[in-house]
DNA sequence: AAATGTGAAGTTGTTCACAGCT
DNA sequence: AGCTGTGAACAACTTCACATTT
């Protein structure tokens, strides 16, 4: 929580304190009480002079000599990280990207819920039954409001992605995770991680080239 | 292709590489001739200089007072992502989301093809009918060597994924494009890049947060 | 006049080395 | 003795300022 006082933590940083959060907890489901910053580090495929930097960003949790108690640790990540409060999600564009991020099960256990997915057609032919209610595109806005959503997963096509953008901002959404093959304008109060998967597949076959 | 002799091309400026190659495509359906590093840089959401940096890191293309022929550029980077050698792809894992980018059109477009998916149970039901053969565990090995893939798409559970990485390594796997929520154990010489949802959605939320 | 290409300066992020605690 | 916490050194990346070309 960026509030005033804080040290700003960078974003690679907050980026790895959920890798760690989610090493930490495999930690204990193996009933650890303990662990080193080169035993967390090495699990996290970091540095362990990284991860104590990384901590040291907001407090000092470790005992010398002995490591982290690893609940505790787990904890305090968690609350730096707001984890506790569970954030409503709505996803836009129901195509084959979009269904299956509906019908994928690896958000609700972190702590996530895709509330209601929206589509310019939402009468289409799928396949599988939504667990979430799909809406058209003219119930976006009050829906934003009435349930005060703050982020949105967008996977429409590249020609929409911009226009439906505009639209969610207009409303309230604060950060936006774009599957969409498109570069979005945004005001700078607004975050957005982009996901492309051509993009990565590019960067791998660039570098694995002898 | 970092080839000796060849300058080092830093990682990000590889990733914008093909950010650019992406505007670029679009600046030419829409008939453009030439474009400034202003323009293009805006598009593709960097800073001018950063553009024109990244470009001089494998040549000088531009003209001054003028700015970049859209066509040439486009070639130019496409030569030196290696683009043209369309890369033949794997994917490991149908669940949810396996089954969801196997049906995904993104890739293709791109110039990469899924040739193949292998799951532990290839006959589970499934309520679309793939593209793409399906096959058992244990056809990967074979499958691998014959075909010399290099590229894989992990979408396996976090338990089985290391085990899969294994053997895919083995085979000669050289980059893995990791949806797995796990972080993978490779040789340096092999190529990870992980894709997690869950932690892209934890860090939108933690900057939003006012 | 307009826009590129680039050395130098600035910024951010990572690693080292070791002091300091338990 | 073992391991954390951290200032200082280092490395990587970005931006600036401006000379240079068309």
């Amino acid at each position: 929580m960026k509030r005033a006082g804080r040290p700003v933590i960078p974003r690679k940083t907050i980026y790895r304190l959920s890798i760690y959060l989610r090493c930490l907890a495999r930690l204990r489901e193996n009933r650890l009480g303990t662990v080193s910053s080169e035993a967390l580090a090495k699990a996290a495929g970091v540095k362990p002079t990284q991860l104590r930097k990384d901590l040291a960003y907001f407090g000092t949790f470790g005992t010398r000599g002995l490591g982290y108690i690893v609940n505790d640790l787990s904890q305090k990540i968690s609350e730096e990280l707001g984890t506790a409060s569970l954030q409503p999600v709505i996803l836009v564009g129901v195509g084959n990207l979009g269904l299956a991020l509906l019908s994928y099960r690896g958000f609700e256990k972190e702590g996530f819920e895709i509330i209601a997915a929206f589509d310019a057609a939402p009468r289409r032919k799928r396949d599988k039954p939504l667990k979430q209610p799909l809406y058209g595109m003219d119930e976006l806005e009050a829906f934003i409001r009435k349930h005060r959503v703050k982020m949105a997963i967008l996977s429409v096509p590249a020609a929409a992605a911009q226009t439906v953008t505009n639209q969610l901002i207009e409303n309230g959404v604060m950060g936006i995770l774009n599957f969409s093959p498109i570069v979005l304008a945004v005001p700078e109060d607004v975050m957005v991680n982009n996901v492309n998967l051509a993009i990565e597949l590019e960067n791998l076959s660039y570098f694995i080239q002898d």
